[in-house]
DNA sequence: GTCAAAACGAAATAAATATTCTGCTTTGCA
DNA sequence: TGCAAAGCAGAATATTTATTTCGTTTTGAC
């Protein structure tokens, strides 16, 4: 006689956005593949979504318009204009929240790390595009694309950059090697670097003195080295042929990889971009 | 012969909320009367109007639809939307400098990786430090100093990032244990996992299955998990005690890591000053 | 593999919202 | 007080935006 699905409706859809978004995260995994997409977005950027159209919406998440409707309705209300009017409240309301937030970590002399490593990173990431010479780029990808394996070194705190540095070059096929981090037997590698390969070292302070070592081998065998450090004078960029510099002021005695990071990426994709375009051109 | 007021005619009309604000209230006395009351709820109330149509402002003032049209025009626009544009986008942006968003809107798609990448790991930085609530760090740090060990979990893009935090822990003496990034074995390690312990997840798209698994198994051991990824339904978020976000809007395809390096950075700092002002307490 | 149910995409339609147009009213000046 | 210019309200229109419809595709159970 009844319905049988009745726990699948909401007897109340909500009505503010805690209770929205709660609402969405439970029913996730219920959903169908599009209005999972749906979903996500408004879960993640809801100030966004509460001021687009459904048309740039559906541009934004690749999701067609009608999907947003289909969504609205599985969540129990009549039409997505229901779920903005919910975003739209929430986005007015959540000023006045921000505006004290400002005014409290202002007034605290000492920030809270949140603001103060954001902040310090933001600064050395605008270091990072004033001081980098796009030529430098320009000769780092060529020095790259004409080797015959690209060898990368990097410890301690350099280690995530150097990781992430070779993880990215391997995804743009070139053959790549990456040091072990931990190495008593770092030397013994060392050998394995040979003629027309090129060593990318990263190397912040406190300097690795195994990174050191390496790098001297190698110059002595002549094969050039790209260096990512904090200074043009750091012991490995003395040797280098090309030096990247990802100096960043340190907050509260921390300093931030993030610039030292973000430059990986883009040498990285540099070199990558330079690939697919030779490609199409021969194509 | 030449028409005498040209300087009532704004050469250019504002593009941004302060430089509309300060047009008005410049405007304000020599407008008829109608559109006075336009200005005003303009500069009273902006919020409000971004969210407004013009039929309801036309309700709240009491002014005709048409007069808002006309105050448009006389204050240099083609029509009201683009006004409310500019409320919008104050509404949604209130927090990013003007300056940062000239850049970003200047943004061409053809802009070189320094410049695009820079940008675009400072945009989810800002972000970051919008979205994370202060008491989550305290909820993570305190789950954190109550642990008997660490573990840190993360592979492929996110092994940077698990490496770079699990190096930071164990520096302020934490007992940490980070997982092998290479990973046919990685299921067999969970079972180092033991009560008491909290596991630090990190993931990001795409999601490594082995990641998930580890966390899997850790929560059906009811222990702990801290999650660091990029949404509140990533795969592994759904299990995490706690959810960290640091997500990213992707530069040509490639998400910047910066702001989750430095989100770890935040979150083991927090840790080691908690550490730091226990000890001095005791003392 | 087959079938039915669910989900989906694209285009058509409906609803809403912004803008223009018209004639009437007020204002300011002689 | 008369007159021209500017301002205005209300209705008509244009435009944008949300929603519905329907044929096709995918999914899941057998």
């Amino acid at each position: 006689m009844t319905v049988l699905r009745e726990d699948l409706a909401d007897a109340p859809p909500p009505q503010t956005y805690p209770e929205l978004r709660s609402a969405l995260l439970a029913r996730y995994d219920a959903l169908p593949a599009q209005l999972k997409i749906v979903a996500q977005y408004l879960i993640d950027r809801p100030n966004d979504a509460a001021l687009m159209t459904i048309a740039s919406l559906s541009e934004a998440t690749g999701v067609q318009p009608s999907a947003f409707i289909r969504f609205s309705k599985a969540v129990g209300f009549k039409g997505f204009s229901e779920i903005q009017t919910i975003l739209r409240d929430n986005l007015s309301n959540r000023q006045v929240s921000y505006a004290e937030r400002v005014t409290r970590s202002s007034q605290s002399a000492s920030l809270a790390p949140l603001e103060r490593f954001t902040q310090s990173a933001i600064d050395s990431l605008n270091t990072l595009v004033e001081t980098t010479p796009p030529a430098n780029i320009d000769a780092g990808v060529k020095l790259l694309r004409g080797a015959r394996q690209i060898h990368v070194v990097g410890h301690r705190r350099s280690w995530p950059v150097a990781s992430y540095f070779a993880y990215m070059m391997a995804g743009f096929g070139a053959a790549t090697h990456l040091f072990s981090p931990t190495g008593p037997m770092a030397e013994a590698d060392a050998s394995i670097i040979g003629p027309g390969d090129v060593l990318v070292a990263v190397s912040f302070p406190r300097y690795s003195e195994e990174t050191a070592r390496i790098v001297e081998q190698t110059t002595g065998m002549k094969v050039p080295v790209i260096a990512i450090t904090n200074s043009r004078v750091a012991p490995i960029a003395r040797q280098a042929q090309i030096v990247f510099e990802a100096d960043q002021d340190e907050a509260a005695g921390f300093r931030s990889l993030a610039s030292a990071i973000v430059l990986a990426q883009i040498i990285a994709v540099s070199y990558g971009e330079a690939i697919a375009s030779e490609a199409t051109a021969k194509r």
